[in-house]
DNA sequence: TTCCTAATTGCGAATTATTCTCAACTGCGA
DNA sequence: TCGCAGTTGAGAATAATTCGCAATTAGGAA
């Protein structure tokens, strides 16, 4: 499950942030939109809902929420970059190459690699939300030229 | 190891494209800096053996290279995005979100998640030179605030 | 409740990275 | 050697993100 709003209020408090209108809107769009949101998305929610951000806010919000580690921000590609709040447990992403799908997957599939990097290198892996690029079922039995 | 000139000459002949002065120039760039390139990076190589290439071009070349599976692109964070060889056996790196350092790693690691993707979801990742971010063993032991 | 101030936002310009268009050029097969 | 589809050059265009600074405001102190 993901945050709740007010837990999520309550611990960005805790950490002596501002909790601004432009800021509560962003994460109530964040919370809703439960969806990779990317910032057009998000200023066109905001819109939606009778207000005004500047894109340069949603920006600098987004930035802030992602240093918190409660966004993560993914560059999926071809869709671009999104945002999206980061549930527990966490999920990713496959995504095609050639017909631009994306499969959900579990967090379980990282949990190996993030043993072994840590084990390994002694090294605390941020393995929040990631993109995994390849070929699909469909796509792969085909033969894709380079070009 | 990696690629040889004449193996990657070869390959590139077989599938039909023009090896124009341009691509075997950055190809050999490529070659002989075994490293991370920016498409800065590139473009002083180009001037520093006295060529010169439209930025445009060497973009276009490394696309066609990066889709043909001959060299990767990577975006390192705050290093931005660059080009490397994928050499035989891959490698990859962590990069720590503190201090920006960056620490090579096999391609061993990413087996298990590799297998697991094909066997679970029928899907061939494409697992070339990936970017784990987080915290290094020196900054994991400081704490480090959100902002 | 009112006041104060550091944190935050708005605005618009600047920067950066990448792509596009189209005419000129050229690698390479016939 | 010729012809042309594929490739490049040039420079503008587009898109994404950041910057600088004045105006505003959240939230603690009085
Ligand atoms: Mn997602
Ligand atoms: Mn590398
Ligand atoms: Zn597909
Ligand atoms: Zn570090």
């Amino acid at each position: 499950m993901t945050h709740s709003r007010d837990e999520l209020l309550k611990q960005l408090r805790v950490r002596g942030a501002r909790l601004t209108i432009q800021r509560r809107l962003v994460l109530d769009i964040l919370l809703d939109g439960n969806d990779h949101l990317s910032v057009q998305d998000i200023q066109a929610q905001v819109t939606q809902r009778g207000a005004d951000l500047t894109e340069t806010t949603v920006y600098r919000i987004l930035q802030w929420l992602k240093n918190l580690g409660f966004v993560s921000q993914t560059d999926l590609g071809q869709r671009g970059v999104v945002y999206e709040l980061i549930g527990s447990p966490r999920h990713h992403h496959l995504i095609c190459l050639n017909c631009g799908g994306v499969i959900e997957v579990g967090d379980g599939l990282f949990e190996e690699l993030r043993d072994h990097v840590r084990r390994d290198y002694d090294f605390e892996p941020r393995i929040d939300h990631m993109a995994i690029f390849g070929l699909c079922q469909d796509c792969g039995n085909q033969n894709i030229s380079g070009e």
